[in-house]
DNA sequence: TGTACATCAGTGAACGCGCGTTCACTGATGTAC
DNA sequence: TGTACATCAGTGAACGCGCGTTCACTGATGTAC
């Protein structure tokens, strides 16, 4: 309410001459261009349009297109931060319930496994519902380094990024990951998601339907688990 | 020889009226704008002008930009299959020579292994060396299904797809790979390899040192060949 | 061997598109006195 | 409480860009007789 009378989405049909909080609106806009079709679709004119405001009038509030698409970015990051963070709640609620039987899911060492699966489970559920963002928020071909959007934090003022080291880290207190293996282990976990991912929303598996995508997920998952968690290879 | 008395690449300046193979010369400067700036930058215009020809004779040859790219596509997944087999042979070479010491590094299941890694070593090297022609290959977001170029097939008429298949076959019968993870096990590790890829080339670690990245690749390959390989998990 | 003619493979000019961005401007707001 | 004025946040029109694609055309080639 620090802004004048105005409350949440303007609609396109105004009545004052200045909009009122003009920036939020075209960030909305552009975030929801961004949903419906990834990050090419965030076209200033298109977000202007949106707004009910003249092309130009967006200059006021961004520095020019790539500027609008830099926060978009955050944004969408943000989002993917979220599911990511719900799907590590849901496997402790599931613990918590009736994850004590057989194989002790609940002993620390497994719970660290099964939440840093949930990770690469909740990016794959964010790509594959929200292809559009996710594009936005990791497949941005044009160079955004210099806004590097520290809001980039959805879920407790961490990143996508955040959220799988701490998962990393607590396999390496638990045992499960090998001292040796821990350092840039994201990167690696995290190239096995994310290529699944583009290989179904832009990739040569973009006409494989999304159910086999989905039976995939755990598989790949358990590999990246099980393949990092190796201590000694047997050969070479 | 079996045109007129042009031989090879046609130089800007051409003598004759007509052309004698504007279809080959089209697809060739398609291919190197490919590989100078991706799929984007494949086009049509650009290539008629590198030709030494008017804009609209490439209709003659091709239905439509489209078109032209579904066959850019086709060839520079050819050159990454090239690539590949390229990094399987050095294996074999390599083994050949002095591979046969501690670790019986030249017994069929070491050698299986090695020849797995070696796909996505290729994988990864065809993308880091030609980025260009890699995201042509295997990224391009728009539909091309229509042409599904048949001939995408480089070293012995393989494409890297079946490259890959082959080498998890390999792990198949030399009893490496679990016959119950052998379906669908290609997809699992392109992902991996691929994903590291996208993440290097237009994703959120474009700022990473190559060198980085090249340290990342066999850590990568090898947890997709343990992670593939274990036969029954420790947990869930 | 010569010639009429269909066909092929080019040309030059133009169209429409939508974009990002800039220009000179005007209506609304807030502040000093 | 009123007023002058700087500042802010919009407007409308236009520019230039490069693209894919279409139009009506013309030069070159090959083939039937």
């Amino acid at each position: 309410m620090r802004g004048g009378g105005h409350d949440g989405r303007v609609s396109a049909a105004r009545q004052t001459y200045h909009h009122g909080d003009l920036r939020r609106a075209l960030l909305e806009e552009g975030l929801e261009l961004a949903r419906e079709g990834g990050p090419d679709a965030v076209v200033l004119r298109e977000a202007t349009r949106r707004a009910g405001v003249s092309a130009n009038a967006a200059y006021r509030h961004f520095a020019d297109r790539d500027a609008l698409l830099a926060d978009v970015v955050s944004r969408a990051q943000a989002e993917a931060a979220d599911v990511i963070a719900r799907a590590i709640a849901e496997v402790d609620e599931f613990a918590e319930v009736d994850g004590f039987g057989e194989g002790g899911a609940g002993d620390p060492a497994s719970r660290a496994r099964a939440r840093f699966r949930a990770v690469g489970v909740g990016y794959l559920r964010f790509a594959l519902t929200e292809p559009g963002l996710f594009r936005t928020a990791f497949a941005v071909p044009t160079d955004l380094s210099r806004s590097a959007s520290p809001d980039a934090a959805g879920a407790g003022g961490r990143t996508p990024f955040q959220l799988l080291s701490d998962q990393l880290d607590e396999m390496l207190v638990t045992g499960v990951l090998p001292a040796a293996e821990r350092p840039g282990a994201e990167l690696l976990a995290w190239s096995a998601v994310h290529g699944l991912a583009m290989l179904a929303l832009e990739g040569p598996l973009r006409d494989l339907p999304r159910t086999a995508i989905d039976a995939l997920t755990p598989r790949l998952v358990r590999m990246v688990d099980l393949g990092l968690g190796v201590v000694r290879p047997p050969s070479g």
